[in-house]
DNA sequence: CCGATATATATCGAACCGATATAACCCGGC
DNA sequence: GCCGGGTTATATCGGTTCGATATATATCGG
């Protein structure tokens, strides 16, 4: 999937700017499973503009640049679905937090500790965001991909809270320090 | 973290070539949670070998090219825990299976069941590759990882074998076909 | 009223991805 | 004995994407 097919996935939600598209990206139904910025939306509408899968209203102003909506073609609907069509790829991470935990005996304990709260804070985060949703009229696929993040992130924040004494050693004030730990080869 | 950084986090597990390196990404410690692919490796050991961060031997062979192994420096040992200790940006996703089961209902039944059996599978598989793992001296960081690994592949399985349902319909002959359903609009 | 945040388009260089080229080796089956 | 497929191995290259930045106004809260 290429920008400018998402760019068009996120448009059969109805007319949007750049910047609405990229909100879907950021903050919207798309947040936690893809990610698009600036620099890969305006080109890409450009070139689906050019290729009839979208019409641009475009609105001039005074003193800046001219407000752009873009909306869908019946040409740009089909290549979108098509582009699903295709088998697609293998998910892709990148995660630097697990890069780093597993690292742990690389970095002194407060960094250590430090990226571990961060990082269950943001998965604590993201499980209440997509528990307040409501799914009454949702369509299924969309239900169904809410309700496996929202179990991810509550699984992933639940299992860093139990083995949080693996990573972390607690001390009496509360806080944690760095376990001592030795290594071990291959896979 | 950029490719360089990359590499040598790979070499922090001995002397290595650009192939081998790959695999460490590919099918080794950091396949779940990272990817590097050679357009990248061989750029990155370059640069890394001009800045001193690592060493190469390298073997000329007849008929090929030499064989180049590196190894870690002290500098580079040092640069890569240096960026460690920087803030680890956010985790960055990008799943097409994600994005097509979300338009559900814009596939034919067919192309959707496929697609879900085989994501289906692949966490199965990561699953059971993951728990096949010896533990047994390893890392606590690594430990840890794997474990949060096991537990995301497990619980996503789990997940998509109760919510089948909700996105396929079973039929007599025991495949299945794609329900029906109706929108909603915003997040 | 000031500063922060949001709206909004746009660009640009650096980094990265995926595919491809090349080439020899090794192992199993016919 | 040899052929095909898989593995080891380096390397490049074009296209895509990322991240930072520039610009400008509106809006909202303290």
């Amino acid at each position: 999937m290429n920008a400018k097919m998402l760019c068009l996935g996120a448009l059969t939600f109805g007319e949007a700017s750049g910047y609405q598209i990229r909100k879907l990206f950021e903050d919207g139904p798309f947040a936690h499973f893809y990610d698009v910025g600036f620099g890969s939306i305006y080109p890409a509408l450009g070139q689906a503009m050019a290729e009839g899968l979208v019409t641009c209203t475009s609105t001039p102003q005074e003193r800046r640049p001219a407000k752009k909506v873009y909306r869908l073609t019946d040409a740009g609907r089909r290549a979108f679905k098509k582009a699903l069509g295709q088998a697609p790829l293998r998910d892709k991470v990148r995660s630097d937090s697990l890069l780093l935990l597993f690292f742990a005996d690389l970095l002194d304990g407060e960094h250590l500790e430090a990226t571990f709260e961060g990082y269950l804070a943001h998965f604590k985060d993201n499980a209440a965001k997509l528990r307040s949703l409501d799914n009454a009229g949702v369509a299924p696929g969309r239900r169904f991909v809410r309700g496996m993040g929202q179990t991810l992130y509550e699984t992933m924040a639940r299992y860093m809270e139990t083995h949080r004494h693996e990573l972390l050693v607690e001390t009496d004030s509360g806080t944690a320090r760095r376990g001592k730990r030795r290594a071990g080869v291959g896979r």
